[in-house]
DNA sequence: TGCAACTGGCTGGCTAGCCAGCTAGGGTAG
DNA sequence: CTACCCTAGCTGGCTAGCCAGCCAGTTGCA
């Protein structure tokens, strides 16, 4: 798409560092691995990213920017206006959806406990999520489309927390089915935002 | 308390070790370090656990143990009858409150991803904290309690959740006040409970 | 004496990081 | 146009250090 997406160095390294992260955990992402999935060799990895903290740092960031991307298209109504709801299944259900993804996410949580960096940026991470999800309830609410049982930032943190506490769930129990506890979920939240219940579709 | 809590030998090796891995992350938890705080020598930890998986599913293993003996006691009623969301508030409090146990849950959980007894040993944790919950939660809803806004096992799954993200939260970012976020997901709760809201110590 | 708990030196394998050198391409001078 | 050089990107062999696991030997208790 994006014709630097693709510059074949240190763009190709990250991706193939993503890669190897979410498929066989931080401890197998070595520089040799990482080097051979993105077809370079390993010297060049150090060459672009000093150290391995660096490299991991700019994993991180790549992983972020995406995720806030995915964010942010989802709440920016995904060209019709849906019921905020309706986006929030949109955006649960495609959470759950990439185990991969998940599993990314969660090898950067554990190196966030012991990197004050990797820490920052995830921080970051989950206060820009928030502050966007916040506004959205905020223009919600506003607007009269909702009536809020509790702050917008306090329902957009207690949203966030659903869909990482679902998607761990789901990671670590693949056969408990997710679906009803989804379901729940959002009707409590549809019941936080003071939406009119179960059926959307129906204010404007 | 319980006179064989110190056998002096397994037993403080992967208490030691539990320490080691809150503090230093799986990567930092070595034999040697592990020995050394432990008291012993590194030769002893192979002589028990035969190699560092079966350790680290010690380690999972007590660690569970602990969560669930926690989540128990909290549901038997804590020698008093206090309302079901009172009783919620106190468990995600005293998760909240405990960085060093969070630690060790989020190191177990990416080990889950790449280990199958362990993912295994977390998953069933999971399983059990789900049906004890949804347990007292049923027992509530029949007992005239509660008016359940969805099923107990859907509700019981979306609390765990909602524990775990939270917790996440806290954690990457300390500096977020995590009490208002908290108190909006257990008014959802109640709401998913159908228990007479804000104030508790109504009924009964 | 016998056995279980325990010690600590050792090793082989692995990894992050270093470095000397190769290559291609663009700029410049002659 | 050619010869030269200079630099950024890139290579792969090398090393120092770390770690899990092994094992020969010691201690202490029954």
């Amino acid at each position: 798409m994006n014709p630097k997406t693709v510059t074949t160095g240190e763009q190709a390294i990250v991706e193939a560092a993503r890669l190897c992260i979410a498929e066989e955990g931080l401890a197998g992402a070595t520089f040799e691995r990482i080097a051979a999935r993105a077809g370079v060799s390993h010297g060049l990895v150090h060459y672009h990213f000093r150290s391995k903290d660096k490299l991991l740092l700019a994993v991180c960031r790549e992983t972020c920017r995406d995720q806030t991307a995915a964010l942010a298209e989802v709440l920016s109504g995904h060209r019709d206006r849906t019921a905020g709801v309706d986006r929030l299944r949109q955006l649960l259900g495609q959470f759950l959806a990439a185990p991969a993804g998940f599993r990314l996410l969660s090898e950067l949580w554990t190196l966030a406990a012991r990197d004050p960096a990797i820490r920052a940026e995830v921080g970051r991470l989950y206060a820009d999520q928030r502050s966007s999800l916040a506004d959205a309830i905020h223009t919600a609410a506003s607007e009269g489309r909702a009536t809020l049982h509790a702050t917008p930032d306090a329902i957009a943190t207690t949203i966030l927390a659903v869909a990482d506490g679902l998607a761990l769930q789901a990671h670590l129990e693949p056969d408990h089915p997710i679906q009803p506890a989804l379901d729940a979920a959002l009707q409590a939240a549809g019941w936080l935002l003071g939406e009119p219940a179960t059926q959307t579709t129906e204010e404007q």
